[in-house]
Formats: structure tokens, sequence, C-alpha cells
DNA sequence: TTAAATGCAAACGCTTTGCAATTGA
DNA sequence: TCAATTGCAAAGCGTTTGCATTTAA
């Protein structure tokens, strides 16, 4: 877990709170919100606070040690960076999330980049729709 | 506009209230938020309420009259669905959106729906990344 | 006339912040 | 030791809701 390393040579301080947020990161294979984070911490440290936790994903954010995904659900959800980026694709009917390589994204990079000169950061990308199952299922909700 | 017809034709009132919120989403040429629309709303109607406001985006969206994005900022914003569908390259620098047109997504579309069999809902899409004048002035912020 | 729509005020859920107390290095 | 970090409580933000009043049809 370079997580810790990376802390520690930065000259930021190791303290328990900061190692079960980054545990509960690291155990989540997918995407984890604040909240669920919280539980984990709390449930071992009664006394913690989920200021700690938003203040603790804040700094690891800075230090890329950690990337945000918006589900547009109302509330954010992290995923270590070293486990490499991945896209998602939630289904707004039934609420699944798949993952996709991201590499399914980079002709679309392309494009943007030699169309438009803009360089897109695919880190974080959420694309809604509808999933096979629900599509197969089909109707209307 | 058609949005007025459609309201009286499902039967909907036609309050002035509605038709300045249904004013500012056409005299936007982009994205407009709630609170924005207020200000236009309340300006010509002082005593009129952003609950109002909430309802009424509520109703044009569910009759498709209009399509909301997230542009990631904390705020949902509207666009009236007749105009079109495009997307938007939000630069994360400078915060300049840039418009683009439905088929630079088509590639992806059609990616996601045969290897996925995941139908891509691509009408509210907001892009991240670096615009190109933010790259050429370049450097870290 | 009357159900639909509004204004108001209060609450909501997620996130942030000020500040005094605690603690890792 | 002492600045960095925490817990707590309160606020902040966009959005939603309950309810009495108003209003379009």
């Amino acid at each position: 877990m370079s997580c810790h390393k990376v802390l520690q040579e930065k000259g930021y301080r190791l303290t328990p709170q900061r190692m079960l947020v980054i545990e509960a990161l690291h155990r989540a294979d997918g995407h984890i919100s604040a909240e669920e984070i919280y539980e984990q911490l709390h449930s071992r440290y009664p006394y913690s606070n989920i200021s700690t936790v938003y203040r603790t994903l804040e700094l690891l954010k800075e230090l890329n040690l950690v990337t945000e995904t918006d589900f547009g659900d109302g509330r954010v959800r992290y995923h270590v960076a070293e486990k490499g980026h991945h896209h998602h694709l939630v289904c707004h009917r039934c609420g699944k999330i798949t993952d996709l390589d991201e590499s399914a994204l980079y002709p679309l990079k392309d494009t943007l980049l030699h169309d438009y000169g803009f360089e897109a950061d695919l880190r974080h990308l959420a694309i809604p729709g509808e999933c096979s199952e629900c599509r197969r299922k089909g109707g209307q909700s």
C-alpha cells in the first residue's frame, strides 16, 4: 500500500483514522462513498467523525492517490488511483454499474484532441443508459 | 414554443410562472440552472418562489420538454429538448463549456451497444478535461 | 366551482468549516 | 514540544416537501 509511504514521505501524519480510510478504499473493489468508508471507520473507531473521512479523501485526491467519480446520484464515490482507471456504465433502470475498460474510450479521446484540441480527462467518466438485462426485459419502468 | 401547447394538451395549467420558466429556458442559449431561471422569474414576478421553478422543471422533464445535465459542479443545468442534443466539454481549469455535436459520440454509442449491449443515453453527457486555450497556456494551475 | 398550482417555511442529504482539544513525529 | 490532525457542532448548498392559500380553467 503505497498510500502510506506517500503520506509519510510528504510529511503527513499516519493517523489511525487515515490508515483505516485507506484500508477501506483498498478493500472496496470498486467505488465507495464517504458514508460507506465512514461506516467501516466508525465500527472500529467509535469516536471517529465523517468530517475526518472527507478531509482524508480531500488529501488523497490532492496527492492523486484516489480519484473521484460522480455517478449522478447525489453522492460522489472514490477509487484507489493505483488500481487503474476504468469507466462506468450506469443503468438508470436497475442501477447496475458495469466497468468499462479505459481503452474503450481511446477513439473518443483522440477525436476530441484532434478535432477540438480538448484534452479529455476520462478518469472519472460515468455513462448513463440502460443495461442489456433491462433492455431485454424491455418496457417502460 | 411548443412547450405551451404540450402543457395545455396534457391538461396542465398555463400559469404565468410556468410561462416565465419556459421563456427563460428558451432565452438561454445553452444550459441554465434553476437559480438562474429563478432570478429571471423573480425579477418579473417578485412573489414567485424557487420551489415553483423546481416543480416546473420536474414537470417539463417528465414531459421530455427539457433535459438535465450535471456538469459536476454541484448543480444541475437545464436545456430545452427541442433544441437538439449536444454534449459538453467542460474545462476544469477555466470552466469554459464547449458544445460538441451529438455525432461525435456515435462511434462510442455503437461500441457500447455492440460490445456491452448497453444502450447509452448520451443526451446529458459532460466530459471533463482541459480546453485548447488552457493547454496552450500550459502549466499547472 | 374546484382540482391544480403556488408561496412559504422547514427539512433534506451530502459536504464543508470554525474552533477547541488531542496527538503523531 | 507543537504544528498537524481530530471531533464536534453548526452551517452551507442545492433541492424537496407539507400545508394552507390562491388561481386557471
